[in-house]
DNA sequence: AAAGTAATTGGTTAAAATACCAAACAGGAA
DNA sequence: TTCCTGTTTGGTATTTTAACCAATTACTTT
């Protein structure tokens, strides 16, 4: 594979890599209608904030999110919509791993 | 978050992180039109064959591609092809954050 | 059966990711 | 200024990922 072709796919990887995490799947859902701040996020995923902030900067490096403060309180928005297309084809692919496991058990 | 949703999130997280890698994701454009098998993937790869037919478990085991033994060859193919549509996203946020640095810049 | 080819699996080592705690940094209020 | 609150950053220990080599499995051909 070419040097070219390899950055390319690197600068893929890293996007995809910021999503492939649980909790920041779950981020992404949670700032895709409305903005919220990390202390809202933190209450929501029951972690230190220290760890939802690191999961949020990397969702900021990689571009997918956004952030603006205001006062003392720093607010994320989801700045690629449609990387929620993406859910709706994640799910499809949970369901049909699902059938096929039940095909596979008769 | 409750133990249901996160495994929901889980589950999602497995199949994304199977495609976070750079060489995952050559291997889903090169099969995305036609089945290849694992001897010509490695070839257009240049690694080592036992890295690429690792590199396809994970793919197979997140339910991303099929594989289909026919004598010797093992042919694999992309088997949820909706994964292709999530590939024009991630163009669109390299091209936003191209364009952010550039405005950054000035 | 023996030899050869395609693919997978096991083992090891090196690199990356993740979580928490503690400490540092703002911004706002007293 | 001093205190309080929301957020980020640094440090560390643990876990996960990734690559290659060596060995094994599966199928074909001789």
């Amino acid at each position: 594979m070419s040097p070219k072709l390899q950055a390319r796919y690197q600068a893929r990887a890293k996007i995809i890599k910021a999503l492939a995490h649980p909790t920041r799947l779950f981020i992404v859902d949670q700032i895709a209608n409305k903005e919220r701040c990390v202390c809202e996020l933190t209450a929501l995923i029951g972690a230190d904030m220290s760890t939802v902030s690191k999961h949020l900067s990397i969702l900021k490096d990689a571009g997918v999110v956004s952030d603006e403060k205001r006062g003392l309180m720093v607010y994320y928005r989801l700045r690629v919509p449609c990387i929620l297309n993406l859910f709706g084809c994640i799910e499809g692919v949970l369901k049909s791993n699902a059938e096929a496991q039940l095909a596979g058990m008769r």
